[in-house]
DNA sequence: CCGGTTTTTGAGTATACACTCTATTTTGAG
DNA sequence: CTCAAAATAGAGTGTATACTCAAAAACCGG
């Protein structure tokens, strides 16, 4: 082991290069080529570093998913209103890295450790809302409050789809109005 | 012009072979080749027939967003009932065509022919939607009735995002559901 | 400043892709 | 039957991709 400084700043500026890569040309275009290009490295050197792209871009995505939850390792439940928040933060905030993990989540199967992230990540999300949700409307049932978590979350998602389809979709009031109206027992 | 049968038929097969791959292992699998191979086709007679890969998963996704409305050329407006379950047969019944579907929306910025495609057949549905909405609703004001629009397409996209992640995920139930708690004034 | 370790280089490999081109065969109207 | 137009074959082109490897350079504890 016993790394080096250099070793060390340049995995990190090979991270930042992915990062921005997949901001500003999506998926497709995060070649190991730009990457290397942007992070001024040659490839020889990258696969010193990572196992391969993907890796790198598992890097950026896992950041990515994390930027997402407000207060990862505090046990106390979130109100919903602060949980919606940190969503229209993270789409509104780093919209292209948000279309990765949106374009990752729907990209494939089953199989892909991208896509095991973000399935596992939706998970812990969903818990997360049931449990602000169960906390407000105590009058819901378990099913409920899952079933109306699953859709809060769902609508985000696709308000977050269709904002990135039309760019001057008004996203944040769209997502607050949506997460007001969904509670309602149907 | 003056076709022959046979440049007809192929034509058909190509489609049909496109349609399938797209199901089975989505638009990064449904290659050149692949199409060919499945075709029994080689690449020379599929370039007199298409102008480019792209044109033959144009043809496939423009048919998936055709059945998506359930009467197309009607004026009259449909229930909205109707047209959620409309939906639900479109994503429940061509599940890959649907992500597909899903993918080339979310995939790119403005440009390309497919998203261009996408981009107004979503207009054309929250407009759909909205006059059903207006006719069952009409204490809401003009731009309520868009934004329920808006946020009850959004939730059916979003849920079946997350149906495309876990199979097992109870798609139609959770759309009823959304579709009428969506309504109420927020 | 020595010397093992880490890092870097950059040409090179293998592969996959969409697409082209010309020669050949097939079609079907008159 | 004829023959021009349509359809087909399939080898070939060009380009882009992720990734490898052996040698050279930089690093840093002692």
């Amino acid at each position: 082991m016993a790394r080096y400084q250099a070793g060390i700043r340049t995995e990190a500026r090979i991270v930042e290069a992915t990062r921005e890569l997949l901001g500003k040309v999506g998926l497709d275009g995060t070649t190991l080529k730009a990457i290397c290009d942007r992070a001024d490295v040659r490839a020889g050197s990258f696969y010193n570093l990572f196992e391969s792209k993907d890796d790198a871009v598992l890097h950026v995505v896992k950041d990515a998913i994390r930027a997402v939850d407000p207060h990862p390792a505090q046990d106390a439940p979130d109100s919903l209103k602060e949980l919606v928040e940190a969503y229209i933060s993270f789409i509104t905030g780093q919209p292209e890295v948000a279309r990765v993990y949106l374009k990752i989540a729907m990209s494939g199967a089953t199989n892909g450790s991208l896509a095991n992230s973000v399935r596992r990540h939706h998970e812990r999300r969903v818990a997360r809302f049931s449990l602000a949700i169960a906390g407000e409307h105590p009058e819901l049932t378990d099913d409920e409050v899952t079933a109306r978590a699953e859709i809060i979350l769902a609508t985000l998602s696709g308000l977050a789809f269709i904002w990135m389809l039309k760019p001057g979709f008004d996203f944040p009031s769209r997502a607050r109005l949506a997460a007001t109206s969904s509670l309602v027992k149907g």
